[in-house]
DNA sequence: TCTTCATGATCAAACGCTTGAGCAGACCGT
DNA sequence: ACGGTCTGCTCAAGCGTTTGATCATGAAGA
């Protein structure tokens, strides 16, 4: 055996500290969690301390939490953490802000399969989760699991007909943040990639993008509102549609998007802000800030959607069936042309 | 209250079912565990399920851990679940594997810092967690926190000196793999442009990449081994390099490095794999799988990790101070040319 | 009729911890 | 000298389970 592997027996115990101390259990007890009212000797208090280090005592959570009654747990389920980072950000948002508060995420994964999701959800009723955070990668609306009505659940991300309160990106005012760049900058005629697959995102962000527009006092012209595939291949695709448009500046739905806008233009020969400045969305950092000039964009919140989420869970929040939002706020690089 | 907010009251217990189905708890105990050679009469357990079911009973898995000393609970820390898609895939990777054999995951990260990690080990060990899986997002050799020797661990894209068992990706193997994929093309004069910060991958696959050419009856010509920073940034800056060195080829040191390439070439008018053939690593799905045309690569085998991890804990695996590598698979798309 | 002996179910201890109640002794005031 | 108050600590019940030991019942065997 290693000497790494050493000393891993059965865990100490409180009572085995108690014996080692010469006291009872309930004053080790005390002394561990510093009970403010509770009334143990200097000499004592020492001589407990003192054997809990010589053991290297360890509480055990479980044994505390069945005492209380109630976990310290709180269950994360995910739709994709492996495929984008946007699962892990929103689990690092959780995480964080469960800890600051004295909690332990317990982090499931459906991958899409609806079985394993029951299991999952299951496995976290049993553990007696203080509360369930259902998340998927990207915002959508979702058929609410059944077990999930067990627990006390806030959505992350998604949202459901009639479901608990749900934490989203605020895809409209992201949209009209996204515009407001190109605005800023005095473009005029802005158009706009959008995705064909219907979602909150792409109504959202058009909505968004359309509002800035109107305020600004700029026409929206629906020619200047294209369609595409969400991914790298659809801005591909759409260049000679943007070329043909007119527009100086184009809101692409995402940031894959946007890449693959810069590829098609490039094979153009065409120049990034200089021939057309662009803006993506979902500020995906090795993307956006890694394109050659970096993709102005806006930043989809998943860290604060999982802070907001666990927040929601903990405190109560607003009532079940609202929405609370949180901003897309705009992240400028160099894809953007000032005409000023 | 809306609607799915209801029913959320105090857990219902083996004993409200007991009372419910009027047998012991010991009855409603067994029964629910499906004992094999637990003496029940047909009636008395139906009645008891009868009444599980009403109830809606859950298992208390604390209480069951606390009786069985012992927790199904699998430990996770993680230095950057955020940044990267690559700490989701591991995690997954436990996830399933620590599933399937009946444990669950408790995710912690440290983000870099080794105060939130030291709690971190600390409220795994406090929860009575069965082993402890280190990772890092990038293979690379750690300093063991202390807290690890009180409990089972197994790093996992990582190793220390003297530490536990490491279960890393084989990096060598891999830049075989790279090499290989040109050499089965038909190239020769194949280039490496490698990063500057010393790791295991970046000696490692250099040396696969050699051996590969060695193999191969190609002699090594250390012009080819280009230096470089390993984002997008040092593979356009590369661009140059690589021209002069006359190769019909290129292994880059990872994808990013590939896709800067990819920038620098198509702004010199040239054409992947026309011009040159160029293969990467990691297999970032967002960029490798994306890139026009679709880059070939080598898959960094973050899932497999996890697996692995999972199972060396479980099974007690290989010695501790080994390294376990796993494979790194290369996969074909488009980026490279056959000459033959 | 009186042991056996399955069968079906219950008892009670234990897991590690918390906590209100209780108890012995020291100290105070009268 | 005696009740009262404080201090320092222990008791014991209980959290929700599991499980070996135990017990009551009726049927089979002698």
């Amino acid at each position: 055996m290693s000497p790494v592997n050493e000393g891993r027996r059965r865990p100490v115990t409180l009572k085995e500290v108690a014996a080692k101390a010469g006291v009872s259990v309930s004053a080790v007890s005390l002394v561990a969690n510093e009970k403010k009212n509770a009334r143990i000797g200097e000499a004592t208090r020492a001589r407990v301390l003192q054997a809990i280090e010589d053991l290297g005592y360890r509480p055990n959570a479980l044994a505390k939490n069945l005492v209380h009654g109630q976990s310290r747990f709180i269950g994360l389920v995910a739709d994709a953490i492996a495929s984008t980072p946007f699962a892990g950000q929103i689990i690092h948002g959780a995480q964080v802000e469960a800890w600051r508060r004295g909690y332990v995420l317990l982090v499931a994964n459906s991958e899409g399969n609806a079985e394993a999701e029951n299991q999952a959800i299951s496995m976290l009723l049993e553990h007696k989760v203080h509360g369930i955070l259902y998340s998927t990668w990207y915002h959508r609306q979702i058929e609410l699991p059944v077990g999930l009505s067990e627990a006390e659940t806030v959505l992350v991300n998604c949202f459901a007909d009639d479901g608990p309160l749900a934490v989203v990106p605020d895809e409209f005012d992201g949209g009209r943040a996204a515009a407001q760049l190109l605005i800023d900058a005095g473009h005029e005629r802005i158009a706009f990639i959008n995705t064909v697959t219907p979602s909150p995102a792409r109504e959202g962000r058009l909505a968004g993008y359309r509002a800035a527009l109107a305020d600004a006092g700029i026409a929206v012209d629906p020619a200047l509102v294209l369609d595409a595939d969400s991914a790298q291949e659809g801005g591909y695709a759409s260049v000679e549609a943007v070329l043909a448009s007119g527009a100086t500046g184009v809101c692409c739905h995402n940031d894959r998007v946007a890449m693959g806008l810069y590829d098609g233009l490039r094979e153009r020969g065409l120049r990034i802000p200089a021939d057309l400045s662009v803006v993506g969305f979902d500020n995906q950092e090795i993307i956006a800030a890694h394109l050659r000039p970096g993709l102005s964009t806006v930043a989809l919140p998943h860290y604060e959607l999982g802070v907001a989420g666990v927040r929601a869970l903990l405190d109560g929040g607003p009532e079940a069936s609202e929405r609370l939002t949180i901003a897309c706020p705009p992240v400028v690089r160099e894809s953007v042309r000032s005409l000023a």
